[in-house]
Order: C-alpha cells, then sequence, then structure tokens
DNA sequence: AATGAATGAGCCTTCATTCAT
DNA sequence: GATGAATGAAGGCTCATTCAT
C-alpha cells in the first residue's frame, strides 16, 4: 500500500539528482565564460554559444542570471575551500601549516587566476545589488574558516580577530593575483616567499 | 609674424582650461550617480537626468562611456590622495601619525563610503578591460605613495614592502567598509581601534 | 468475416470514450488555470503546472494550444447552458420564467464570475483569430436558444428579434458582470432587480 | 530678469507640444496594427514595421508597451465621442434624436468596425489586467455620457438608469458590429431599422 | 500512454551612440 | 557649443512545440 509512493519518491530523488547533475554541468561551462569575461560582460547568449547549450536551456534549469550567476559562485567557493582544506589536512605543527598554506595559496593564484577574478568581481557586485549577498556572506564566512583552521592547526588554542587576518590575507591574496594579470607576472617563489614571511608574522 | 601663433595658442589655452572646467562639472555629476548605482547599472542617461545635462553634452565632451568613466575615478583618486595627503601632513612622530592615519581612514570610510565602492568597483573592472588598467594602476601607485609617505613620517629611514603593506592595508579597509553596507555596521570607536591596533603592529 | 472488424471497432471506440474522459479531465484543469489569469496570460506550463499533468500530455491530447481552448470553451458552454435550462425547465407561466431566468442568471453572475470572463475573453479574441469563430458561434446559437426558450416558457407564441433580446440581455449581463470584478460590487438584490425590471419589459 | 525663465518655459512647453504631436502621430500608427491584429497578437516590432519607425522610438516615447495601448484607446475615445456627438448637436427634438443617433452608430460600424474590435479588445483585457481599469472605465463614462446626452436632447427631463441603458445598447452594438465581421454581413438599412426600433422603445 | 528535457523563435526593453538642428 | 530625437544592436526572458525515452 505504501509501496508506491516510495517508489514515486525514489524516482522523484532520481530526477533531482539528474537535475542537479545538469545544473552543475551548465555552471561549469558558464563558469568559464564568466571567468574570461566578467559578471558584467557575459550574456546568456555568451555562455550559451561558447558550450553547447540552446539559450531556452539556461533559462529551464535557471530561474534568472543571477540565479545562475550564484550557482556559479557555489560551486567556486566548493572547489577553493575544499582545496585549502585538503592541503591543510596534512600539515602538523605551525611550520607545516605556513608551508602547506602559502603553497596552497600560490597554487591557486596560478592554477585559478580566472576563478578568483570572478569571485572578486561577485563580491564588488553584492556592494551594490543585495541578491548577491547572502551568498558573498557565507562564501567569506567559509574563507575565514580556512584562516582560523590554519591557526588551529599551528598550534593556537585561543583564535582571536579571525576576521582580520582573513581580511588582511585577503588583501594581500588580490593584491598579488592581480599583479598577475598584468604586464609583469612574478614568479612563483617570490609569491610564495612573500606569503610565507607574512603567515610567519601572523599565524 | 608669430604674434599671432601666440595669440592663437592663448586662445586655444583658455580654451582648454574652460573645456577642462566643464569636464569636471559634468564627472562630479556623474559620479553622484555611480556612486548609487555602480559601473554595471548606471548608463549615461541615469547621469544625465541625475545632472542637468543632456544627453548629447556627455559625448560632446567625452567620446565614450568608458572615457567618462576613467575621468570620474581620476578625480576620485585626487580627492581621496589629498584627503589622506593632508591629514597626514600635520603629524609628527610615529604615535601621533598612527593617529591621524586612523581617523582618516575611518573619517573616509564614514563620509565616503560609497565612493569606495565606485573604486572597488572600477578595480575590478579593470581586471577584465584591459582599458581601466592604466588609470587604476596609476591611483594605486598613489595610494602605495600614501602608506610610504607614513611609513616615513613614522620615523622609518629605509622602507621594504611598502607594496604589501598598502595591500594589506586595504585589504582591511575593504572588509571593514563592506561589513558597513550590511545589516550591522560598527561602531566608529571599534573600526579606528583596529585600525590603530593594525598600524601599530606594521608602520 | 466481419466479427474481428466489429471487435476492433468495440475496442477503438472504448479507445475514444477513455481518450474523451481524459480530454474533458485535462480540459476542467485547465479552465482552472484560464479562468484565472485570461486567455492572453495563460501559458500550456501554467496549466501543466496548475493541475498535475505533464506538459507533454497537454500536446499529447489535444494538437494545439487552440484547440485545447477551443475545448475548455465547449465545455463551458455546456455547464453554462444545462445549468440555465434546467432553471427554467420548472418554471411555469411568465412570472415564474422572469423569476427563475433573474434569478440564475444572477446567480451565475456570482457562482462563475471568472468563467464569464474567460467566455468574454475568448468571444473577444473569435473577432481576431478566426479560428475560434465556429466555437464561439455555436455558443452564441445556443444562448439564443435560452432566450427563446424563456420567451416561449413565458407564454409567447410568435417569437421574433430573439437575437437582438440575446444581445440586449448580453450587453447587461456583461456590464453588471464587470462591475462586480471593480471596488464596488453591487448587492446580490440589487442585480436581482435590474433583471426582473428588463426581463419585465421585455420577456 | 523674468524674461529668461519665461523663454525658457515657452520653449519647454513648445517642446512639450511637439512631442505630443509626435506622440499621436505614432500612437496613430500603432493604431493601424493593433486594428488589423488585436492586443494579444501584436508587438511592437509588428508596429515599427507598419509603420516607418524604428523599435527604440516606440519606447522613446512610450514607458511601456501597456502605456502605447492606453495611449492608443484613449485618442479611440475622443474620436468615437466627439463623432457621435457632432451628430447629436444638430438633432432637436426627440425624433431627429432617435434619427440622428442610430445613423451615427450604423455609420460608425461601417467605417470604424476594426476600431471598435480593439476598444472591446481592450475593455475585455481590462477584466483580467487591472492596469487597462482606468482607461476603460474613463472611456465607458464618457459612453454613458453620450447616452444621457441623447435622453436629455429627446426631451427626457428626468433621466434614470442612463448606465442600464448604455449597457443594453452596447449589448446590440457589439452584437450587431460582430456579426458584420462574419460571412454574412447585413445591409446598412437593416441595421438602422434595429437601432431605430430599440431607440424608439428605449428613449 | 506519458513524460519532461530541450529548442529556438520571438517578445519587451535598455542603452551607447550618432546626427540634424 | 549644445541639444535631444532617433537608431539598432543586444540583453534577459517566455513559451508553444518537438522528440527521445
Amino acid at each position: 500500500m505504501n509501496e508506491m509512493p516510495a517508489k514515486l519518491q525514489a524516482r522523484a530523488e532520481r530526477k533531482n539528482a539528474k537535475r542537479d547533475v545538469k545544473k552543475r554541468q551548465i555552471a561549469e561551462s558558464a563558469i568559464l565564460a564568466l571567468k574570461e569575461l566578467g559578471y558584467a560582460h557575459t550574456s546568456l547568449r555568451d555562455i550559451a554559444d561558447k558550450s553547447d547549450m540552446s539559450l531556452g536551456m539556461l533559462h529551464y534549469y535557471f530561474d534568472d542570471r543571477t540565479d545562475l550567476i550564484i550557482y556559479c559562485v557555489t560551486i567556486y567557493k566548493e572547489d577553493f575551500v575544499s582545496d585549502i582544506t585538503a592541503a591543510l589536512e596534512k600539515a602538523n605543527g605551525r611550520a607545516e601549516v605556513i608551508d602547506a598554506f602559502s603553497e596552497a595559496l600560490v597554487t591557486s593564484i596560478f592554477d585559478h587566476e580566472m576563478t578568483h577574478r570572478l569571485w572578486y568581481d561577485i563580491r564588488t557586485q553584492a556592494m551594490f545589488d543585495a541578491t548577491f549577498r547572502p551568498v558573498v556572506s557565507e562564501i567569506e564566512q567559509k574563507l575565514i574558516g580556512i584562516v582560523r583552521a590554519a591557526f588551529e592547526k599551528a598550534g593556537h588554542t585561543e583564535v582571536t580577530n579571525v576576521e582580520l587576518s582573513y581580511a588582511l590575507l585577503d588583501g594581500v591574496f588580490r593584491f598579488l593575483m592581480q599583479g598577475q594579470i598584468g604586464p609583469k607576472p612574478k614568479e612563483r617563489a617570490e609569491l610564495l616567499a612573500t606569503f610565507r614571511a607574512l603567515l610567519d608574522q601572523f599565524l
């Protein structure tokens, strides 16, 4: 008697799962376009063209341009956070944490420069468009969480001012990353040294 | 024989000066609109409406939407830099510099929140649109210059890593400023204490 | 030799009957949406969502959006006509007919306001889209038939100008019904008195 | 000292007047398309194409598709009301009023069939879309005013139930007009006789 | 028999830019 | 010098319809 509902529910779940897979697939294509052109200059048509999707499909899976972009940024968060977290996990003791953290940050600058560009773009948009604020805020909390984790792993028992440490670290990260876009990008080693010195002072 | 050219040149200069006055006048009106709506959501019509200018005039004085915006950001720079510079000028000795600098930064957060928002917006656009890079870079140099000046006034004879100090300070500034936009803005005193502690550590 | 065809035919008819049941079921759901939003603003997705039907099913049973809507209006006709006819059936003599007719019309305004709104919508569309004309015309003939029946029941042996009487009654009906949508709907009693007076003059 | 403001005001008025002329011009083109295709099937592109206007111009003069359509209907009102009013003006005494009124109505059916079609369309839309209600209501008041004027001209000192008379007349008008769209349009004389008989009974 | 994913044409609207005056 | 009317390309979004499953 209750078998059918169970079956139906199972089917609905399978469908939802499938839908989520597709959404992520679309979002990943969208990110490619957004990373390149930026929030302001990426139209849904651009996204549809760059991937092999029809314009209609974008709206079939997402309510809105905004909805799609928020989804994209959410994915970014997951990737970046899990990257850094994984890197920190293996580290034991202050020295190793500084090493691993610096290493991970620099690697991310080199490998995901464009993704970070997008993140800074959306974060700035949030200053003007309240719609973006919840996601941005949520992500920023995760990033602060990473810094806190680093502190704890480094042996600090009582961590204060994590937010400030994040802000400061983010300022440097952004500055260095932006420098890599310009005409005179720096060597990997130099960036690494900078982060090391900074973390050595703060952590 | 060379009298006429001189006269003509004088007239041309007068003309140019007059034109510059007008351009600045327009730009100041434009800034009002840009601060409110942000780069992505401010149309030339918005600007024309907010001021008492015709749409045509905007293009009469500026080649381009971009041209206008760059001009606006340039003006911003002058104002902000001269504000901070003026504040630092009166300070003597490390303690006074820390006081004056913190004070000036916090004041600017409260009085010019919207202007900074615009600055961060344009700076982010520059990551995607190379047209903005020269201005942004130029302004950032000036800002670094301020930090250097602060170091020198504070008694440092040999200043290294000013850029990094700027980046770090900018990160904190941006973080605090962004927090003021949200639902729980902080007290003036708290922001002041934060900057003081930070400068005390670095300067 | 002709047994099989008979069997086949029977099966085909059963199939058709089943199909008709389903079509009616779909149409009734569709009417709910159409009544609320109107012809111009009701998409097939609206209909599918409001009921528990898939979008594909709509096209499986109906050729076309238009096809579906025509079917809906046809159902409306049957309901309204049978309502009024039933009401008139019991009435004997002119006075009772006037009573019953007025009563039925006012009741319909109150109970089926939205349905009438839809009818007027489709009837208007027919002025522009010839596809709708046959149904609209057919329904209007039925409505005229009702008026004729009323005349006859009221004792008129030779009824002339039924069409005109219908038109005139319809004008009043529409006017009153539309008034009920506005900010100052009238009391039941008032509408009733209006119809009574009108029918008293004409019937 | 107050000459300049006067001048400026004069110029502003001239400009406004010019703008109004242009708006009317556009609206008249739009009406041509609307009359033919109906509200639901006339896109702004249709309108722009049918006339020699750019799509942008439509939005330069009107806020909205709705804004434009409301303007069109307003113009219709003015024309129709002034037509009928002019016709009634010359009439003296009941008989002449009946003559003139019937004549004017029939003429309007023949000459402005499409315009009335549009009016009925918009009036029906108003049942679903509240935006249209104010205009529709305003126009309907004017039409009721015409009926009242006819009553008065016909010698009635105390006119009651004008609204009802309007509703009833409108019902007949709509029915006859719609009949003209179909395959068997009637002769002018027949329509005339119908209105005459109707007015003879009511007026 | 039924589903719903996918399509693409079309809609309304915005906007930087041009140009006649 | 200055205006604002006019343009047309592009953007976000809706929707009837098709089709593989």
